[in-house]
RNA sequence: GCCGGAAUGGUGGAAUUGGUAGACGCAGCGGACUCAAAAUCCGCCGGGUGCAAGCCCUUGAGAGUUCAAGUCUCUCUUCCGGCACCA
């Protein structure tokens, strides 16, 4: 018989879907005594078609998913639609349907093509983000950070993308690029709705650490890269005239002394004052003006950019040396870090370093370095920034630079002009988006009282979906008179809908906890029993491309949400990530404009879909990136059909039953006990490789142990021992292979006539007493070179080995006439003979 | 610049965590079957040397630790990723 991918998947689809094969139970219910396991992909945007990231992620989500229940456990493995965003606004502006119909039908599509790979998720679970019965308890949410006074709305300049017409989180913004569209960037002046993740930054960070090992290395350096902890000390300088004080953040306040100047950021918000009245205020206004307006920085990265500044005419005094100091506003100096503003040590640091030199300020050395010629301002032709001892620094002349930081930060607190202080890179997070489809933001601007949050009980706020797109992209939320028309929920008078819609990476920030709690339930956002049992997510499984973005806002908001009561005793998501590799084409990512694109439905018509996952996850190991390979594929398919041919062949001549037990006496006979041994090495095998993700190394023992099925066949068939190790030992390769090609191992399950389904096994397990051998290659070396291998009887003992290796011809050619200073022995493995 | 990660045959990648380098697959070569091709099956497959047994070299480069290093340490090179005027 032929095999035909085609019909038994698709059976075997029709039966798990009858039979309600891949149900979670719910706390209470009978399975729910099992251990929890909670699987989870990275839900996908309905673009349309899944496409090969899909299939790899999701493929090895669901071989572990499959994995872990023959294991035992009660699995939570669901699947849903981040249906929000952009490209389903530009697709219906192009093709002049409605967004929403646009996303549904791509998620009926998209649903399709998940269902032919198998996957088993339970679909009992399934959501949607765009539904009002999501969102809604987004509104709820945000309603109480309002409360707690998590979020807030303020006027910034902000990232703006202008051709997908919305503001962007930092986040989003890729070196000066749009994260969706790869635009340029554009500096906007707006008011904007903010999440305050700041007030999280320091348990993010610290967290960090409790991820430990669950957490890919590089996703944990680049979260802690981005919150972007520094510590040092605020510094106040008083002005020359007046009582007013500039306070900036330094990390060196041991380099106070070298403070010649001051630079301040074109925003600083002393600036006006300090420049008023005098003779530089007209250009350095213009200037500051000039910076303010400057597009934001193009991709080529700041570094390029000359530093420029004016002086402001005014002065502020050093407080350690009383020197004083011109005020500046520079070009480089972030409006939005630390206070605006800095002292500039340029024998220290680079920037001042280069700024000085281009406007001759003032260069004062206060670090020497240890045994090397004292710096000289004139000879430098760069900063100094590595340690050494203070000089002109008065009483602290001598001074180790690193013990000096906590000492002049000291002397500043006692004086009242310092202290020491932590800066954050972190931002607060702007989640304003001027865009239609996505989640309203429940508030209303009221003439007489102003912003008011709409009350609890009035939500959802219903996205309406009666609106004509504007052809620019532009939202037409503003030009809906029924959305925009409210009453305040305050004074009852009338007033106007907030028309800004939130980041759809809000939706994605709590999506997880919704399948896990009450996907179906109205009444609540979660039920706690349920989060309790499921949480946290056991296994992650994305793209690396998140390992900021969701990534990091699924941490906060799950913090938060705990802070806020809808949730209790969970402060982190996802405790194991595994960030899975590209599926690339002749070296570079899968993409339409490339045209390089290797459609999943297409390989699933060809090969079926059995063989497009094993190919998936036998290419490489999944954190790596792979190279789609079509002889790679034809050689997954070719390993199926040997499967395929191999037990349709044996049907009827093995015995009908399952994998030998534990208990069972094994086989005497010599071939059936080999069959036994390279039966128990493959389980032992593909257990511990699946436990750590080396799916293509354990594809690879499946492999063996079939290799060397079909090899000795014949001989097996011979007699009745050997049948039975047969019989056992493919029973147990169908086990194995069950959560890789399920469709494929049920259906060969069923026509060699073993007993209830392949993929609901108990995992087997292994049995040392079938690897024991009886005859040991042991290998020898001299001098640890490989000179010869010796096969033993295993009881042999040290004395006895050691002896068969000392007599052993070539061992002698290497040995003779040279003293033998040691014999090291790994029992069972290898014996090293060290000559003089 | 700072922080992470990586480098093994023609190729994708293995190597029990210090103990037989190259598992498994792909490609290639030779053979069987066939009128022929495809499919399938069998054999070979890091380089050098030898009739053979064997020997020498080989895990980006160089040093070191060790009886023993792809694996540990140091230095360097190259590539990939992240952050980047963050004071």
């Amino acid at each position: 018989m032929k095999y035909d991918p085609h019909s038994l998947e698709q059976k075997w689809q029709d039966i798990w879907e009858k039979e309600r094969t891949f149900r979670s139970f719910r706390p209470g219910r009978p399975d729910a005594e099992k251990p929890k396991f909670y699987c989870l992909e990275m839900f996908p945007y309905p673009s349309g078609n899944i496409h090969m990231g899909h299939v790899r992620n999701y493929s090895i989500g669901d071989v572990l998913a499959r994995f872990k229940r023959m294991r035992g456990f009660n699995v939570l493995y669901p699947m849903g639609w981040d249906a929000f965003g952009l490209p389903a606004e530009n697709a219906a502006i192009q093709n002049g349907t409605h967004p929403a119909s646009w996303t549904f039908s791509n998620i009926e599509n998209m649903k399709k093509q998940l269902r032919r790979m198998g996957y088993s998720y339970d679909w009992t679970r399934e959501l949607a983000t765009c539904a009002p019965e999501y969102y809604r308890w987004e509104q709820a949410f945000f309603l109480k950070f309002l409360e707690k006074d998590l979020a807030y709305r303020k006027k910034a300049s902000q990232h703006w993308c202008p051709s997908c017409h919305t503001v962007l989180a930092n986040e989003q913004v890729i070196e000066g690029r749009c994260w969706r569209c790869d635009s340029e960037v554009e500096a906007k002046e707006l008011t904007q709705w903010f999440l305050r993740i700041s007030a999280y930054s320091e348990e993010l960070l610290a967290d960090l650490e409790t991820l430990g090992k669950g957490w890919p290395e590089r996703v944990l350096t680049m979260q802690r890269n981005w919150i972007g902890k520094s510590l040092g000390a605020d510094i106040e300088f008083p002005l020359e005239e007046g009582t007013q004080r500039l306070r900036v953040f330094s990390t060196r306040p041991d380099t106070l002394a070298g403070a010649t100047f001051m630079s301040l950021s074109a925003e600083h918000p002393l600036l006006d004052e300090i420049l008023r009245g005098r003779p530089q205020e007209e250009e350095a206004r213009a200037f500051a003006l000039s910076i303010r307006n400057s597009v934001k920085t193009s991709a080529k990265g700041p570094e390029d950019l000359e530093k420029e500044g004016r002086f402001t005419g005014a002065y502020c005094l050093n407080p350690l040396t009383g020197a004083r100091m011109p005020i500046w506003v520079a070009n480089f100096v972030l409006a939005g870090y630390g206070t605006g503003a800095v002292m500039a040590v340029p024998a220290h640091d680079q920037r001042d370093y280069e700024f000085a030199r281009k406007y001759d300020l003032p260069i004062q050395v206060v670090i020497q370095p240890e045994n090397s010629p004292a710096l000289r301002p004139e000879d430098m032709a760069a900063a100094y920034d590595r340690p050494g001892r203070l000089v002109n620094s008065g009483t602290y002349d001598g001074m180790d630079n690193e013990e000096a930081k906590g000492t002049v930060a000291g002397w500043l607190e006692e004086r009242g002009l310092g202290r020491p202080s932590v800066q954050w890179r972190l931002r607060d997070w702007n989640v304003s988006r001027q865009r239609y489809w996505g989640t309203p933001i429940p508030v209303v601007y009221c003439d007489r009282c102003g912003m008011v949050p709409e009350k609890a009980e009035n939500l959802p706020v219903l996205l309406p979906l009666e609106v004509q797109t504007h052809p620019d992209g532009r939202s037409p939320l503003p030009d809906s008179p029924t959305f925009c028309k409210a009453r305040c929920p305050e004074c009852g008078g009338e007033a106007r809908r907030e028309t800004d819609t939130f980041d759809t990476f809000v939706e994605s920030s709590w999506y997880f906890l919704r399948y896990a709690a009450s996907p179906a339930d109205n009444g609540q956002a979660f039920n706690i029993e349920d989060l309790r049992y499921w949480m946290p997510v056991d296994q992650y499984i994305g793209g690396v491309e998140h390992a900021i973005l969701h990534l990091l806002y699924s941490r906060f908001f799950i913090k938060a949400l705990n802070d806020m009561g809808f949730i209790r005793e969970i402060r982190e998501p996802f405790s194991n990530l595994l960030t899975q590799g590209m599926v690339r084409m002749g070296g570079s990512k899968m993409s339409k404009s490339k045209g390089n694109v290797v459609s999943p439905s297409e390989m699933i018509n060809r090969y079926g879909a059995d063989t497009v996952r094993l190919f998936c996850l036998f290419a490489a190991p999944p954190e790596r990136d792979f190279d789609w390979s079509e002889s790679g594929i034809e050689g997954a398919y070719r390993f199926i059909q040997r499967v395929w041919r191999f037990c349709t062949d044996l049907a009827g001549k093995i015995p009908p039953a399952g994998p030998l037990s534990a208990g069972e006496e094994g086989p005497r006979d010599e071939r059936a006990r080999e069959t036994r041994l390279r039966e128990h090495a493959a389980i032992k095998k593909v257990g511990e490789d699946l436990e750590n993700f080396q799916f293509n190394t354990a594809i690879a023992a499946t492999m063996e142990l079939f290799n060397h099925l079909l090899s000795t066949r014949d001989e097996l068939l011979d007699e009745e021992p050997g049948r039975k190790a047969l019989a056992s030992a493919t029973a147990s390769l169908l086990t194995l292979l069950a959560p890789f090609t399920p469709h494929l191992s049920e259906e060969l399950w069923q026509t060699l006539g073993f007993a209830g389904r392949a993929g609901e096994q108990p995992w087997p397990a292994w049995q040392a007493e079938a690897l024991r051998r009886d005859i040991l290659t042991i290998v020898v070396q001299v001098n640890g070179k490989l000179r010869a291998r010796l096969e033993l009887p295993a009881e042999a003992s040290g004395e006895e080995c050691e002896a068969a290796a000392l007599t052993h011809d070539n061992i002698q050619k290497y040995i003779q006439g040279r003293e033998i200073k040691k014999i090291l022995h790994v029992p069972g493995k290898l014996i090293n003979v060290v000559v003089a």
